[in-house]
DNA sequence: GGCAGCTGTCATACA
DNA sequence: AATGTATGACAGCTG
């Protein structure tokens, strides 16, 4: 008879079960978070589990699910309104028909609310919870709970209680629970590892002195007892622990989250039952939960009230977690977000409406099209087929022999193509473009090829005429110019863009001095070069706009994992919260064999090696957190 | 006049 | 070897 192992978790059960007489579902979906749940909440996965398993941390899913909760957020707006919110179960005028049996509003599970004939009641034993639980419920194929495998409460919970008393739908998230591949006993450490890491402890003079007097009125008759002087070890079990009714008292001691409708169904009270044959409680490892919520060194300075007054334990992480926040904000401005940025993350932070992923803002978005501008193939003029230009943008596919002037280039041309890959307004961004405008006039214009040859002798005013040729000079670059005073019998132009061979061909027509020879091969050559600088200067600066492109896109997939963060954190947070006044609550009803509480200064809740949740001095508790830490330091080395 | 940015050119390496 | 391309460096020009 594995009593050892059950009925430690009786002891949690027990007063779950009292917790729970008005509102079922309530503390045992809490509670069985605190066991099962507790432990994963550092991993994202668990978030779907706890979903799962229908554990309502008086949040839904959507807290977690960014997508989700964004794709969903109208029609939860519309279904709040009639489902998690409206619903009887929530309701305690309701009718007894709606509380019969009512829907999940995360999972839209059907459970019932509320277990009749309980209200009465003050005291109980297990057996007693038991029998009145077969007594309310009709088990079998007509049973209203959702259909499931899980092994019933005789089997999860192994007692003297005989047959199975509890209806197979009862058990049916713990049975989910149980299939899931986590590493209990990892996760559970993981969490202790965090919580104590991050400051966990709780004030818990005040808190635990508060539960233990605030219960002290409760006191429960019971059959059980401890005998208050024996040493508490592993063996000692709630079997020996007399609960105490929590029926006046159980409201005031859960924050108005755990109060929270969204937690449901008395069908969950027995989820918590572990089913060590699936090896969930044997995941666990001999883990003290005291040293999250007590720690040992405790003052006693005991306010009347336990729950509400109870010093918040988590200060500590809600500090972390608005820290976060505000140093976010520091790294946004620090690490070249722009105001405009760190503002918008503000608000993000501050609306809580999750992820704004919208890219317009960013300048970098606009040039999407020219990212392959460089590997652009090359223009449609003849003259580029030889590859002389191997940079070209698209406005530059105009046919060189009509646009482009003895050198092939013009500079309102190449910043056209600047502009055209980017658009005007938003060069502020590119601040080394903003004055682009220069006219170098020592550049060819377009028309002075036309005008490149030697006009005839001048016959008509000769200041006009003078006048037309210093601009014509001026428009022509310097080679032209050596060009036109070698007599150089072609254009530049052709000089520089004719292939190999034609540009050969040419040569061969005419009677060319070594002089004018070799002038035309530097021609050519500073040509060509100087078409590979410009499009070496353009490819240097997509370059630059395709890095601060990728800077823009980096800072905002990092605003958003930072986002992320802190929501997971503010999650994190709440979920230590539930856990930490289930602890305090459960703790705080447990009783020893005079019908006095147990003092948190010497006792604690701790899950046993094989899953049974056991009440140990606190001193062996402390030994062995501190053991576990310095596992968990090991592990992580 | 100084400055920043653009452009052409040269030198050089490389294909 | 000749030719073309790429690029850093420099100087001139312009606003």
């Amino acid at each position: 008879m594995g009593w050892e192992t059950s009925t430690p978790l009786l002891l949690l059960l027990t007063p779950i079960w009292f917790l729970n007489r008005t509102e079922p579902g309530v503390l045992a979906l809490t509670l069985k978070f605190l066991m099962a749940g507790a432990e994963k909440f550092l991993d994202i996965d668990l978030i779907d589990i706890l979903w799962r398993q229908d554990i309502d941390l008086g949040a839904g899913r959507e807290i977690f699910d960014y997508s989700h909760r964004q794709k969903e957020n109208d029609v939860d707006k519309e279904a709040s309104n009639g489902q998690e919110r409206g619903d009887g179960w929530r309701s305690r005028e309701g009718n007894a028909v709606d509380r019969a049996l009512l829907v999940d509003g995360e999972t839209g599970e059907s459970f019932p609310t509320q277990v009749p004939g309980v209200e009465d009641q003050t005291a109980l034993s297990l057996e007693e919870c038991l029998r009145l639980l077969e007594a309310t419920f009709p088990f079998g194929e007509n049973s209203e709970f959702p259909a499931a495998d899980a092994p019933s409460l005789t089997e999860a919970v192994p007692t003297e209680s005989g047959p199975s008393v509890v209806p197979d739908g009862l058990l049916s998230p713990l049975l989910v629970e149980t299939e899931l591949p986590f590493d209990l006993e990892q996760q559970w450490q993981d969490l202790m590892s965090i919580m104590e890491r991050q400051g966990m402890e709780i004030n818990s003079t005040a808190a635990t002195e508060n539960l233990y007097n605030s219960t002290g009125r409760d006191i429960l008759a019971t059959n059980y007892s401890l005998a208050p002087s024996t040493p508490i070890n592993q063996n000692v079990s709630l079997h020996q622990a007399s609960l105490g009714s929590c029926a006046q008292d159980f409201p005031s001691l859960f924050s108005p989250e755990i109060e929270s409708p969204s937690l449901s169904g008395s069908a969950a009270l027995l989820q918590l039952v572990p089913d060590n044959s699936t090896g969930f409680g044997s995941t666990f490892g001999s883990t003290n939960l005291s040293g999250i919520f007590f720690p040992s060194q405790l003052n006693n300075t005991a306010n009347e009230t336990s729950g509400p007054d109870l010093p918040d334990p988590l200060g500590g992480l809600l500090d972390e977690a608005m820290l976060d926040e505000i140093s976010l904000m520091d790294l946004a401005i620090e690490e070249g977000f722009n105001p405009v940025q760190a503002s918008r993350l503000e608000e993000e932070f501050d609306s809580d409406s999750g992820l704004s992923l919208d890219s317009s803002h960013s300048p970098a978005s606009l040039s999407s099209s020219e990212a392959s501008s460089s590997s652009s193939a090359s223009t449609s003029s003849s003259f580029s087929e030889e590859g002389a230009v191997g940079y070209n943008s698209d406005s530059e596919n105009l046919d060189f022999e009509e646009t482009e002037g003895a050198v092939g280039y013009q500079p309102e041309y190449n910043k056209f193509c600047r502009m055209s890959y980017q658009n005007p307004s938003q060069l502020h961004y590119l601040p080394y473009l903003e004055h682009v405008g220069h006219n170098h006039t020592y550049n060819m214009a377009p028309r002075t090829l036309e005008t490149d040859e030697p006009e005839p002798a001048s016959t008509g005013k000769k200041s006009a005429k003078e006048k037309q040729a210093d601009f014509l000079d001026k428009q022509m670059s310097r080679d032209e110019h050596r060009a036109r005073a070698m007599k150089i019998p072609f254009p530049n132009e052709k000089i520089i863009n004719l292939p190999v061979e034609e540009f050969n061909e040419l040569l061969s027509k005419y009677q060319l001095s070594e002089a004018q020879l070799s002038l035309i091969r530097d021609i050519r050559r500073r040509g060509k070069n100087k078409m590979a600088a410009q499009n070496c200067r353009k490819r240097k600066l997509d370059t630059i706009i395709n890095l601060e492109r990728d800077v823009e896109d980096l800072q905002r997939d990092k605003s958003k994992l930072l986002r992320e963060k802190v929501e997971f954190l503010r999650s994190l947070r709440q979920m230590k919260q539930k856990v930490q006044s289930l602890y305090q609550e459960v703790f705080g009803r447990l009783r020893d064999e005079n019908g006095q509480p147990y003092s948190p200064n010497q006792y604690a809740l701790q899950y046993a090696s094989d899953g049974s949740m056991i009440l140990i001095p606190r001193s062996l508790a402390d030994q062995q957190g501190r053991r576990q830490e310095r596992k968990q330091k090991d592990r992580r080395k």
